[in-house]
DNA sequence: CAACAGTTTAGAACAGTTATAATGTAGAAA
DNA sequence: TTTCTACATTATAACTGTTCTAAACTGTTG
């Protein structure tokens, strides 16, 4: 839940000039209750719902980037056959449903730290995600 | 280490006929000391220079899928360029090198089993995968 | 060996993503 | 406020990895 203000400074510090177009993204990424998972297709639906104005595909993608290099999003890797991002910035883990194709956050305090023994010479790590693949209880 | 007739159970077992084509897939793939990651171009490359045989890119992916299906090979969710795979079966992690786009193994002993302490109500876990993303240690 | 079901192949089609270049606009300067 | 310019938007083309197609080919079975 943030006003416009909020908007321009995330797009200023993210290199972006607010427009009007960024400034519709940023309040459909950013202007809810509850962080949610997302694939550009989806977001480009979520938009069009919420403006009779059309936004490009190359302007969502140019955004969504811009914010994904400024750590305002966050990239997770589910598969290829597109790019899952996620609006919770924090560190978190995800579950993710096969037969649902859905993304849900794991909270933090509900996996233990992962502990890693081993390191490559000259590599700091960057990151430690873990994915938990579920499907139905029957299947 | 495989010999020819192994090839040709594990052909037959993924729902395959054993041709000349798969049977020259499956040396590359498993006539290995060591497992190996891989994307499907970097194996048609592979293949290529050890036949003087063209083995057409959809008998390469449809084999390759079919090995998937049949849990002879994984495929590991990196990012949404292209797909890659490992001849490693057995459950372990990884770290991803971002700076040379590079997977390594992670020895199931050298990571503490990652517990989690909530589930999906009606789904089963599948599998749970950690992936460590490092970088060069001066960037 | 004949017959057929399954396989290979080149290339087309497709989907997600990125690049292009003409037109439009935010914001600074005058 | 008007003018100016660097940057943004857009439609659309290009690109890349993957999947599909349909004709020619081959392994397998009788
Ligand atoms: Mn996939
Ligand atoms: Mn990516
Ligand atoms: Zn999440
Ligand atoms: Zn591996």
């Amino acid at each position: 839940m943030l006003n416009n203000s909020q908007y321009i400074e995330k797009l200023r510090s993210s290199g972006l000039r607010p427009t009007k177009q960024r400034i519709k993204i940023c309040e459909v990424l950013f202007n809810t209750e509850k962080t949610f998972h997302f694939t550009i297709n989806e977001l480009v639906k979520k938009i069009s719902k919420s403006t009779n104005d059309k936004i490009s595909l190359a302007t969502v993608y140019n955004t969504i980037h811009a914010f994904k290099n400024k750590g305002y999003l966050k990239e997770i890797p589910i598969n290829s056959d597109q790019s899952y991002f996620d609006t919770n910035t924090s560190h978190h883990h995800h579950f993710y449903d096969e037969s649902q194709r859905d993304l849900i956050d794991i909270d933090e305090a509900d996996v233990e730290p992962v502990k890693i023994y081993t390191r490559i010479p000259g590599k700091k790590i960057k990151s430690v995600e873990v994915l938990v693949k579920v499907e139905d209880d029957k299947s």
